[in-house]
DNA sequence: GCCCACTATGACAACGTTGTCCCCCAGCGG
DNA sequence: CCGCTGGGGGACAACGTTGTCATAGTGGGC
């Protein structure tokens, strides 16, 4: 701005006073001005502006899992189009389910001052946020609540879809189901397998220790489940799949095979319309988990200081086939 | 920071040494000042540091067509993990194929003074961009070239791709392969639709004009013009789908019909594998692409200003089934 | 007892902006 | 001819940091 400044023959502030639109400049000058600017390429510093503005830096910090699953990129890109439309800018960060990682990008980003928080937890402890709320900066949890804090929170409705999900395959004559589930230190892991238990028990058909499987998984875990549950005493004729990723390494390990158990999926995912059978799932809403804490978000930044809330968004059976097979 | 000087009752020099763990500070006044800092929740403010420092902001500034999209997705994922391993953050935009939103985000990016630029390119037009980097921003092109400057670009070989796709339905058989492209302004739909034609040329099947539809497609499209290929006077036995959502909405169209022509898709997808029959693909690696990308800013950023370089990464050919049909 | 080196600390400017206040000057009415 | 008005423009401080330099005190060697 200083080289603008010189080159058009003027001060710094009537370069302010141009790129800002302020009225008071004389159309003339104001032609030099811009003519220095193009020539020498001459863009606004937003740091500085808003350093000394003391105004919004007109960013949202963004902490997921993973930005790769097709689940959080599509929570991401709601987030990005609300955002956008509120004239801010997103920036993410995958936290790989390690609780340290995600408070070093939420503390980072609040280094960078951005103007609210957006966080799928990884962890349980959330009391490092305590300061930034304090100073006013919004935090909203999703996915997944926080873990020692009262703030804002979207879940999806995890129990009551795990229930569905039994209920479902209880009513197509199956009393042996199973469930398997991700790491029961996530919360969301936590919750349908409590929604299972409680889908066991209300369809009568009891809780059976033998027949959980909680993770981590990954493709090698899940086949030697299945086959474990399979060849057991009292096979399995069901299954429930705790998250979109176990689900798909059930199809995988099923691929070829003959005899399938009945098949119910948490989260829905593209294409399983298309597989054989077409897979039934408890589909519940990316796009919509972004928004509504985003919209919560964009709420408090209003001056919204109600108590906090927590969202549970529905979730919905989607029959296809693969969970409609009878015992 | 002013504050904290006050409260421990010290400069805010001082302040600032302990919090940059500068040497030269008595331990009990530094404990008083972390006693300060804690009590406070002060939390340095990255922007008045960069700004003062006249550093790296430590961003990394994205554009790309759709976050959502899971190729896009992978991608950024790609560029989140070597950006974090360099101290960097990312900051994401998705154009949706909108050369003016590309372009207000690519700026928007370079006013927040992001160390470099990475683009997936909506629009032909990016001399908007020859101040910044002129200014030393360094800028990578990926998955398609910019339009009028000449900057570092990686690209994945499409016209290898498609010349190999109808190579390897036209040693099935096939002599009529038609090919379903995206809207051809778009550089890698134009790209591949050479690769197509210089397929059936190579082929010795001839380029025949009435087997190829360019989009913007949808399904709805997707399905009249398949309609349109398998009752026409010679019908065409096999298809080229240009991308994955193309390829998707083919077999959308396709799902329980019984003659089904061969099919190869460009670009892999989850759980393509799993559908029957499995989809051929022309694979290549989002995170491959990302990475080359990311490196090669990196390097710029390195210091290295060698010319511009044009990385092209190979695809390859994944037989699975549905390519492998005889006409 | 004097000088020096060294440690701990602070004052101040500067980064690139913008808000506040002030000044200059042309034009106009009296 | 004087004073007032208002448009156009500039000087300066401040945002929250950090780099540079200065300074006060302390202890040691001679």
């Amino acid at each position: 701005m200083n080289d603008v400044a010189r080159l058009a023959g003027v001060s710094i502030k009537t370069v302010s006073r141009v790129v800002n639109d302020e009225p008071g400049v004389h159309p003339s000058t104001a032609e030099r001005v811009l003519a220095a600017i193009d020539q020498l390429g001459f863009r606004r510093n937003l740091s500085a502006r808003n350093l000394r503005r003391g105004s919004s830096t007109g960013t949202i910090g963004l902490v997921l899992e993973d930005v790769g699953n097709p689940f959080y990129s599509g929570v991401t890109r709601a987030v990005e189009e609300i955002a956008r439309l509120r004239g801010r800018q997103v920036i993410s960060g995958s936290s790989d389910e390690d609780p340290g990682r995600e408070r070093e990008l939420a503390l980072e980003f609040c280094s960078r001052r951005v103007d609210g928080l957006l966080i799928v937890p990884a962890g349980l402890q959330h009391s490092y946020l305590v300061p930034e709320m304090r100073a006013g900066t919004p935090v909203v949890f999703l996915d997944r609540p926080a873990g020692d804090v009262v703030a804002d929170t979207v879940l999806v409705d995890n129990i009551g879809g795990t229930v569905e999900a039994v209920t479902h395959l209880a009513a197509h004559g199956h009393r042996r189901i199973a469930f398997l589930g991700d790491a029961p230190d996530i919360f969301t892991a936590n919750e349908r397998l409590r929604g299972y238990r409680e889908g066991c028990v209300r369809a009568g058909i009891g809780y059976h220790e033998e027949l959980v499987a909680m993770g981590p998984h990954d493709e090698g875990s899940v086949l030697t489940t299945l086959q474990r549950l399979q060849t057991a005493r009292e096979p399995a004729t069901a299954i429930v799949a705790g998250n979109n990723r176990i689900t798909v390494h059930i199809l995988r390990a099923l691929a070829g095979v003959a005899e399938r158990p009945a098949l119910v999926g948490f989260d829905d995912f593209e294409l399983a319309d298309l597989l054989s059978p077409p897979v039934t799932v408890i589909a519940h809403d990316a796009s919509a988990l972004g928004k509504a804490a985003t919209d919560l978000l964009f709420a408090r930044l209003d001056g919204d200081n109600s108590p906090p809330r927590r969202v549970v968004l529905p979730v919905r059976l989607v029959p296809r086939g693969s969970g409609e097979v009878h015992a």
